[in-house]
DNA sequence: CTCTAAATTATCCTATAGGATTTTAGAGAT
DNA sequence: ATCTCTAAAATCCTATAGGATAATTTAGAG
């Protein structure tokens, strides 16, 4: 009941500063990030008993992050036998949920350039230059960096498309939490301890930059130049484009699989 | 504290049966249909503390189903605050939503049309008797029937389609739900008290029927027909003609908004 | 009437106990 | 050795009470 606990060796009383927010708000991201993290691996069991005394709050807060969790789709609850991580994404599911996306997001992003704004031109401008920039500087976050840009991008897009309900649908993809995790779990299995992180890194970058030449990146460029041109039909074709590329440069199995 | 409790004057002890399911998915039925009917209306508070006594249940499943519904977005909660129903969808929120519709659905009754086998023509035409069957016998359950059929019916196709992940993002709109609390609320106001129960089956078929036309059931029958066919272009051409139909049925002013 | 401060209220979290169900372990029979 | 059945353990789920903190209301001074 408390492997958990006595793993972490039950960090003291932490003396929680007076507390911003609500805490179950905290746990329900701390508990995606372990998700995230494969700290909780695909599959695996949750003990909420265990979970509760890791991150040192009750279980009331643990309970109401999973239940939302259960909404989002990233764990599934069997009543009466508790919760656990849901599995990868299987190759149909994957292309499911591009196929999903190219509902999506190419209207959005056609949308997007009709409607903009400057306050939308700037954020998108910021978007891509700090995306570049950070870049630049590559290292051991670049990894993260790219991850983080290529999410907040395409949420960037559907919010400025101006349908909240498109942007919040999309928000609940979690594709890129997905693609994360399947992308991990795809190599992680040939790799143990120590050599993790510089692995997971290199394959990162392979992921979004396909060698050295930063598909991603040249894709969100197209994508938002044509937006700032106010350019509808070519936003769209060069999101779709984009998606398209994306799946392939993902798992070039799955493409011939759907089909 | 007690305040939903008295109202209701303490429904009896249930004395529930060993309980097959669990409790938590119960209570978040329960109050999904308790925002359904209006019994919470738009923006009220929602109170734990009172649900929980109401319901005859602890905070802990009434905690849990709220999450749920929070991530549903049928519920919002104010951190510190507590939790309150979400207002009714705006005149924008209701174009977004029906956009939204129009990108998935279409698509949805294309590829069904494409890939349906026999158990999915035999479901489809069972779905459409037991419809037609049940409103011939009118009366007092012809208004539920429709609306129970319309959501049925949407759920129906997106799964024939085969892609879980738009089966399961078309669940999640809970569009049913929204339109009929909208539907309501535009009418309620007018009416008080015994008369209610009328007015709205009369507005309800005229929402369905537009007169005496019975109008959605001849657009599902036409998109029926279709994916029997197994005419994709037929099929998704109805399906977006119905879509635009509903709304403009729905809220005529909507449409004019909208543009 | 306006603004500040205390009192009240409500939410959120904790803690703990017990009932229900599933899983595991072990003894006995085939 | 394999299978079946019973007993024990683990786990999940529910229930309830109470304390800490923030929000709201009330009261009083200027």
């Amino acid at each position: 009941m408390q492997a958990l606990a006595t793993k972490k060796a039950a960090a003291r009383p932490v003396k929680r500063t007076p507390r911003r927010s609500v805490l179950s708000d905290e746990i329900y991201e701390m508990i995606k990030a372990m998700i995230f993290d494969h700290e909780i691996a695909p599959g695996a069991r949750v003990n909420i008993d265990a979970l509760a005394v890791q991150l040192e709050v009750s279980q009331t807060p643990v309970r109401e992050a999973l239940a939302r969790l259960e909404s989002d789709g990233l764990i599934e609850k069997e009543p009466l036998k508790g919760y656990r991580a849901t599995e990868l994404l299987s190759i149909k599911q994957l292309n499911d949920l591009f196929q999903f996306r190219l509902l999506i997001e190419p209207w959005a992003a056609e949308q997007a350039a009709k409607v903009i704004d400057n306050t939308g031109k700037t954020a998108l401008k910021a978007e891509m230059q700090s995306a570049k920039t950070a870049l630049k500087f590559a290292g051991d976050g670049q990894f993260q960096a790219l991850a983080e840009h290529d999410s907040r991008f395409h949420t960037l897009i559907s919010s400025i498309s101006g349908n909240q309900t498109v942007a919040d649908f999309y928000e609940r993809t979690h594709c890129h939490l997905h693609l994360f995790r399947l992308f991990m779990a795809n190599k992680l299995h040939l790799i143990d301890g120590e050599s993790r992180a510089a692995f997971v890194q290199d394959l990162f970058e392979q992921y979004y930059q396909s060698g050295s030449g930063q598909l991603a990146i040249k894709e969100h460029d197209a994508i938002t130049k044509a937006i700032l041109d106010q350019n509808p039909k070519a936003a769209k074709a060069a999101m779709h484009a984009h998606i398209e590329s994306s799946l392939k440069r993902f798992s070039p199995s799955a493409v011939a699989a759907g089909k």
